[in-house]
Order: C-alpha cells, then sequence, then structure tokens
DNA sequence: GATAACAACTTGTAAATACAAGTTTGTCAT
DNA sequence: ATGACAAACTTGTATTTACAAGTTGTTATC
C-alpha cells in the first residue's frame, strides 16, 4: 500500500525589516566583531551584493578563493554561502561557482513588498499609530500564548507603513514584556523593530510562522491604507522566533497589493 | 550616515505536491538508494517525524546518537537536522537537542493549505480542468522566459484541488517542453506533479520565487473556486527551479481562503 | 533540605583533508 | 579549421578531529 503522506511545505520567509548597516571599509562594523566566522563572511558578501559589487549574474569567487582571501577553509565558507543561498542571493551550480542572483534590488520599480529594504530607492515612511505600550494579552490571542507571556503582558504597538506616501503596510505587533527595559520610550519612527532588538537587546529574529489570507478590508482597515471597504487586504498573522530561548512574539500585518506584491522566494 | 539598506527576505516555501511514500521497513525505498548519505537520513527522519513516530515536542536522538546508528559523522547528520530545520519539521537548541516541532500534522483542522500532505486525513481531490497539452508561451508571460523556452513551447495544464469537495484551489502550470517525452498522455488525476517530475524525469525543486496578491475574484475565478465574483481571492505567481540546469517551471495559483489559511514557516 | 559545584550530556563552530562529479578551457591530433 | 580529449578548474559529499558553549542531572557541601 502506498500511502501519500504528501508533505506540504510552504515556508514564507520574510526578515523583513532587518537592517544592516553599510559601511565602505572592509572592516566588520560595530558589534559584527565577535560574530562566528561563517556569519562574518555572510555579512560582507551580503553588503557587497547588495551594494552592486557584484551585478546580476556575475560569479562570486570561487570557494577556494574566499578561502584564502579571507583566511578560512572551505566547510567555513560554504556555511556562508549556505545562508546566501537561503535567501536567494546567490546560486550555486556544480563545476560552474556561485552565481550571484540579486533579487532585493532586481525586485524593480515595484513588485516587493517587504518592509524596509527591497522597496529600493523610493521613499519609505512608518508612521506610529500607537506608540509602544504594555497592556495585557487579549483573551483570544491568535496563537497559543505560554504562562510565562500572560503573566508578564505584552508590549504594544500600532504601525503603518508608507511608500512614496501612499500606505501600503498596517502593521500590529506584539512583545512579551520580558526583560526589555526601557523598550516603550523608545522611538520607532523609521526605525527597524529588528535592528532596535538586535542592537540593543541582542535578540535575533532565527525563524518562525505565518498564516496567510485574502481577506475583505474592514472599515478600519480600509481607512488606514487608503482603500475602500470589501476591497481585497492580504493579511498576515506571523509568530516570530529569536535566538533568546522561548522568547517570540508576534505581528499580525495587511497590506494593500493593488499596487505593489508580496514577494517571495522558496 | 548611516543608510538603511535593510533587506526583505520573504521567503515562500512550498513544496506543495511532494509525495513521498512510507513504508514500514527501514530499508530505503526505491529510488532512494543512490541519494547522498545526507539526503537518505533526512528522508528516514522525515518519514518518522510525519508518521507519527515523534510526538510534538519530543526530542530526536541526539546527533551523536545518530552518527552510530546510521553510521555517518555528525557533519552528515548535521546536515541532515539542518534540511529539517529549514522544513521547519524541528527546532534545534544548543545544550539539548532537536525538538520536533511536527507542524504539519500539528496544523489541525483547518489552516493549512498547501497542497497534498497537510489536509491530513481531510478528503483531497484534485480535478484536471484542462490536461497537459503543449502549446506556445504567451507574449506576455509573467516572468522572463529565455529563449530556449520560447522556441519550444510549452506544457500547459489547469487544475482544480478540492477539500471535502470543496475547491480551494485553482492552478495554472506551465512547464518547457523540453525532454520531457510522453508527459502529454501522462494522467494527473489525484497525482501529484511533482512526483511524476521526481519519479519519471529526476527532476526535482529545489527552490524558486513567487509573487503575491490579495485580488478580488473574476467571474472565471469565482466560478472554478465556487465564490462570488469581487470576493477576495489569495493569488500566486510561481517560478519553480529544479535540480536540472536551466530548467524552471511556473505556476499561477489562486486560493480561496475564506476557510483555509495559507500556512507557512520561516 | 536547600544550595552550589561539578560532570556528563547536548548542539555550535572550525579546521584539515579527500575524493566525486560537473563545467570550462586549452591543447593536440586529425 | 575542427573535433576529441585531457587538464584545470568549479561545487558536492564525506570523514576526522577539536574545542566552545549551553543544558541537565547528580553529587557533595552547608
Amino acid at each position: 500500500m502506498n500511502i501519500q503522506l504528501s508533505h506540504i511545505c510552504q515556508i514564507f520567509h520574510i526578515f523583513a525589516e532587518q537592517v544592516r548597516q553599510m559601511d565602505t571599509n572592509e572592516k566588520y562594523p560595530e558589534g559584527e566583531a565577535h560574530l562566528p566566522q561563517y556569519r562574518k563572511l555572510y555579512e560582507v558578501l551580503r553588503r557587497h551584493i547588495l551594494s552592486g559589487v557584484y551585478r546580476e549574474g556575475d560569479l562570486l569567487p570561487s570557494e577556494n578563493e574566499l578561502c584564502t582571501v579571507y583566511g578560512l577553509t572551505r566547510p567555513t565558507v560554504r556555511h556562508a554561502l549556505d545562508q546566501l543561498v537561503r535567501e536567494g542571493l546567490i546560486k550555486k551550480q556544480k563545476g560552474k561557482g556561485s552565481i550571484v542572483h540579486s533579487l532585493p534590488t532586481g525586485i524593480g520599480i515595484l513588485s516587493v513588498a517587504g518592509t524596509t529594504t527591497a522597496l529600493g530607492n523610493q521613499h519609505l515612511e512608518t508612521r506610529i499609530i500607537r506608540g509602544p505600550v504594555v497592556k495585557s494579552w487579549e483573551e483570544d490571542f491568535f496563537f497559543p500564548l505560554p504562562d510565562l507571556y500572560r503573566e508578564s503582558g505584552c508590549i504594544y504597538m500600532e504601525r503603518l507603513r508608507l511608500v512614496n506616501g501612499k500606505p501600503l503596510f498596517y502593521d500590529i505587533t506584539w512583545l512579551p514584556n520580558i526583560n526589555l527595559p526601557r523598550f516603550t520610550s523608545r522611538s520607532f519612527e523609521n526605525k527597524s523593530l529588528f535592528d532596535t532588538l538586535r542592537r540593543h537587546y541582542q535578540i535575533e529574529v532565527t525563524g518562525g510562522e505565518q498564516r496567510l489570507w485574502a481577506i475583505p478590508a474592514t472599515v478600519d482597515i480600509a481607512g488606514f491604507l487608503d482603500m475602500r471597504e470589501g476591497e481585497p487586504v492580504l493579511h498576515l498573522e506571523r509568530k516570530i522566533d529569536t535566538n533568546r530561548v522561548g522568547f517570540s512574539f508576534f505581528s499580525s500585518l495587511y497590506c494593500n497589493t493593488s499596487e505593489h506584491a508580496l514577494f517571495g522566494q522558496f
């Protein structure tokens, strides 16, 4: 008997907001010094690709070259390249090399909807609808919550992302109020939540899960996104895991896809 | 100056349709024999997890145990585990072990929309709207096409996926008509395209990219999905890459998310 | 009995090495 | 000039070894 337990592995990967600074010098920017080697190389190559040192279709230096240049061994270099492959920045081909894909920049004029990066030069603005405040979790939260979370309350914020003045995302974020000193007093206007978490709390996003719907815009959502009630809106509910064990946060996101598409890789 | 070149790395991972057979014996099923070691171990563990040998929250055997049991070394075992992590089947924690996440089964009653697997025991049906036929590519195809593709024409098919008798997906697929003998004469009713490609043509899906919109249902789409015109529909356009160099295929998908959500991980 | 220190796990990172397999390129003989 | 072939690349797979760092359970001490 041939049980068809086919598997559907939908992975929707959004590292939106993941801001990384660009330096002109080759030295590792502040905070990268203590990272593992493969991570440092990854960050360097990533910057090089995104900043246009390599163009679409170009070949990255071969693994052995990277080894000698950066003083690493092949397994380490390959680990770094694997990350880039996962992100879709390069594609590897046996016998040939690592081909730069450069999606984020190549996305061009519209398409992407991520949040900060992929829109490139277009003007992006973040507007705080409801600043970070501490409140209690809703009873019927869309993801199951551990007791610890409920006891500590949550940090809540609503933000609106605009591209060229037009609202694109309406984003609600919940963070467990656990060991995040001074968080509510920080400003998030035009700042990246992910970056704030990384810089001030050493919290990095490692993964997560999410659900997706196409729904008709409610009056509220339509108001925020400058649409008519009932128009289709892309709705995402996300649970975002971090390197801090047991620390996840949540986001509910509404996107107006009439002019921009959500872009993804897998 | 702090240039905010944040990166949005949305990866939407759908290995929908990826059917894998379940065997009761430990031997590798037909066709897996010549796979690399890490891949074999991956397939074995994957089957074990999905078939319920491990439950949500269980710990997988430690890497060293897996080494001795399967006669492999740690890097190889870790390679296999990495795949499982990427798929979201396990999560690793330093000092502790590999924790089974078992999403596909845990998704429960609704949620998932993948295509075949994640819906678990619910009755799933595939209906061919327009069987595989050879035709020429449309002029304004939604992804840029290499000349070779245009010259060879495409294999076109339209399918409808139903859950418990209700239409959920309307799926249009284009494959380049390159070295796929006898393809159009194969039957795809209740069969997996991915599996057919793998079994008969040794083509495996390695990745891809896609775009996402929430759009109002057209008359046609509404008809297929048993909805009213104008109701929100999730629309995906996908380019799917394979292990055969230069061979990608395409899919345009419409999903009724009124009862099922698209589920994903990242 | 509660606590602290330790040992025995776990995964994470990294090196050095070897061979297999695919691609490109140059050379040589035709 | 052209084709076949071989050499020199490339990435893919795999072993072996070592240490770092986080977690857990035990043991000894107070």
